[in-house]
DNA sequence: TTCCGTCTTTGACCCAGATCAAATGGAACT
DNA sequence: AGTTCCATTTGATCTGGGTCAAAGACGGAA
């Protein structure tokens, strides 16, 4: 049966990397065949944890990268008084901790908002293999390079968008990350509660329900509980047509 | 005089890296000295750009990092309705660009806000030296790490605090930015208009206008146009205690 | 020196969304 | 079925800061 392998076996299929529906979306991408082997077998994979469990809190010492492999995560911090201030949401594929290589410590809490799988990958494996990998380099450069970006996106969103238009960039985010990874992209279930979802966008819960009832009611969302269709993409994506920053400008002023 | 060497020289200081007085705050930072030599053979170094003129602009194709040596620059990016959003300012030792490497173009414009000098850091062949000397790779990752942290801690000012703090956290920031560089981090000029500094914390400028003047009234700052004199640092940190993330959390619920 | 354009300050008003409060509805128990 | 505990919805009220408007104040050009 093979049990004793580096990569676990569920009826002939690895689970491993190269296997991998998510492989597009994480580390491995653009990586040849042979480098993903090595990469595969630096990452240790856990038994699952349940929700509510924390994979690391802020002070925690930093060892590890996480890919979320089924399940959700979010990141938060919490303040004296004791409540939460909701950094992100993480979905299969993408990689959490990446705020901690600066100091080699967490800086904030990472819980399971169901049950989820992770990959682990040592971040000391991981940096040592990719000076001898140039395009797990890269591809690591790239991950980075792309949450200061999204993470740039979102502070954007915050200084310049309302309530309406901030829940319409959540749901359509979600909707393209679920689509990307095989899902639908307008039927689908929020892991998270309101009390989150508006600690993320800065904004009051109350707002946060009141805003998708006023979506149902005009019929762009049909909402239950955390059940959310969307009936009307066009419509979702209009109401932030507005602020969209200018990507295609191509005249120059001094 | 040696003029026809890699590095110009002027009265025989070399303006190179390892003579840089930045050098702890940029990209050498814990590199031996022949690896730093070996970073400094691919830096541009042209000539300083004017207020006003632009580094790259959104769409350019991504090419080198850029970082400042004297003088400012602010980062942003523009509505098709032509207003700008400001993302950050960058102040000596700060890198810019580091969103590009992502998708390999730029997403924002990086305007000088004074006369500026920059070291320009040709990406290929900083990559292809990180690949070389590990503590490059580290430090590149280290520094892409840095900013998603600070991004990250933007955006929970911008969700949980008042226009006091903000304003307040900005005002702590670039004095302690000030302060790692050898200036007075209790007297010094704002590179950045009223209206910059609003687009960039999410207020309008007319706000952070009475805010100075509310600030100096309660004796915290003494302000003159662009010239800041903080006279009351304590009170200013004391502003933005209350909703500082508890980083301090050694207790773990589940 | 004056003129002009831009940045900044100050005042008056208003609204999106926070806050407070209460009712409603599931889900997980016994 | 009933009870408890949360999460969510809905309503009523209040306010921080946005918006509009106008008046300085500086700096550069001629």
């Amino acid at each position: 049966m093979g049990e004793k392998s580096k990569v676990v076996s569920i009826d002939g299929i690895k689970v491993a990397c190269a296997n991998c529906s998510l492989a597009t979306l994480c580390l491995p991408y653009g990586l040849e065949s042979q480098d993903v082997e090595r990469l595969e077998n630096i990452v240790k994979r856990n038994k699952p944890i349940q929700r509510g469990q924390l994979l690391y809190g802020p002070g925690d010492h930093f060892r590890s990268l996480y890919v979320v492999k089924t399940g959700a995560v979010k990141t938060f911090t919490q303040t004296p008084a004791g409540d939460e201030h909701v950094i992100g949401f993480h979905l299969p594929g993408e990689i959490l901790g990446l705020d901690a290589i600066q100091d080699n410590q967490h800086g904030c809490f990472a819980k399971a908002l169901e049950t989820t799988a992770v990959c682990e990958l040592p971040f000391e494996k991981l940096e040592h293999l990719a000076t001898a990998i140039p395009g797990l380099q890269h591809q690591m450069l790239r991950l980075l390079s792309r949450e200061v970006s999204a993470e740039a996106n979102m502070i954007s969103l915050l200084n310049n968008s309302t309530a309406e238009e901030r829940l319409a960039s959540f749901l359509l985010s979600l909707s393209e990350r679920f689509r990307r990874r095989g899902f639908s992209p307008t039927d689908f279930f929020l892991a998270m509660s309101r009390q989150d979802i508006g600690s993320y966008l800065g904004l009051a819960l109350e707002t946060v329900s009141r805003l998708f009832t006023r979506f149902q009611e005009q019929g762009i969302l049909e909402v239950d509980r955390k059940h959310v269709k969307i009936k009307d993409l066009e419509h979702l994506k209009q109401l932030l047509r507005h602020h969209t920053p200018c990507h295609a400008s191509l005249n120059r002023s001094s």
